[in-house]
DNA sequence: GACCAGGCACATC
DNA sequence: GATGTGCATGGT
């Protein structure tokens, strides 16, 4: 069944990578930034944009208010599409201080359906960076699909090649225990393993999951 | 120089 | 609904 084979994947990639620790951000609006600047980027190229964020003493929601949007969009240059980026961010902000008062300590209250649906409505956050924002600044039992869950999940046979994103994410949170922890260290595996041999080439001699059956879907890209 | 990176919105068919 | 394109820096 799908969850043994999970529970099999997870134990190999722990084996072999052991604890990631993501998200590597110490407050929740960092680790916000992040997801956001992350997108299709390099994380390096993000470390230098908040590094930038925080020497500007920048680093808050009120802060990143104030900011004239040309000062905020230099700063994060770093991380690549800056000008698109900054106005993401601004949004984000935007819909923080029209809702909650710029303050995410309220969003702890909110339910995480209602909670993602709302994210989902900021131009800027589609689901993977809401479900980034869900899993790892809110700690919510969300599990985050990217690039390179999809692409292991298909070649491993974990689900049909065409599957979007929603069927990727029903398919580990409803094959899953429901736990948070274990929902982050998953993914953060997932992500080492794609980053080292799950590239658009695969690199199987040394994945360790080579050993699993029925590897490579020849049908993945 | 080519290729890739922890996506997303928007246009077009 | 599927597919194509612009957005951009920095490492290999």
């Amino acid at each position: 069944m799908i969850a043994e084979k999970l529970n099999e994947i997870y134990q190999l990639l722990y084996d072999s990578f052991g604890p990631q620790h993501w998200w590597p951000g110490k407050t929740r609006f960092e680790i916000i930034t992040g997801a956001i600047l992350t997108q299709n980027t390099n994380w390096k190229n993000v470390e230098k944009a908040i590094k930038n964020l925080q020497h500007a003493d920048c680093l808050t929601p009120q802060k990143i208010k104030n900011l004239p949007p040309e000062k905020l969009a230099e700063l994060i240059r770093p991380a690549g599409y800056y000008k698109v980026k900054a106005k993401r961010l601004r949004n984000f902000i935007q819909w923080l201080f029209e809702n909650y008062d710029g303050q995410l300590e309220i969003l702890e209250s909110v339910a995480t359906d209602r909670l993602r649906e709302e994210l989902l409505t900021v131009k800027g956050i589609g689901r993977e960076t809401a479900d980034s924002i869900l899993l790892y600044a809110l700690q919510r039992e969300v599990f985050v699909i990217d690039t390179y869950t999809a692409r292991i999940a298909i070649r491993h046979h974990l689900t049909e090649p065409r599957a979007d994103y929603e069927q990727l994410r029903d398919l580990f949170q409803s094959s899953l225990p429901s736990d948070v922890k274990l929902f982050n260290e998953y993914h953060a595996l997932l992500v080492q393993t794609g980053k080292n041999f799950c590239k658009p080439k695969p690199l199987c001699d040394k994945c360790p999951l080579k050993s699993l059956p029925h590897t490579i879907n020849p049908q993945c890209y």
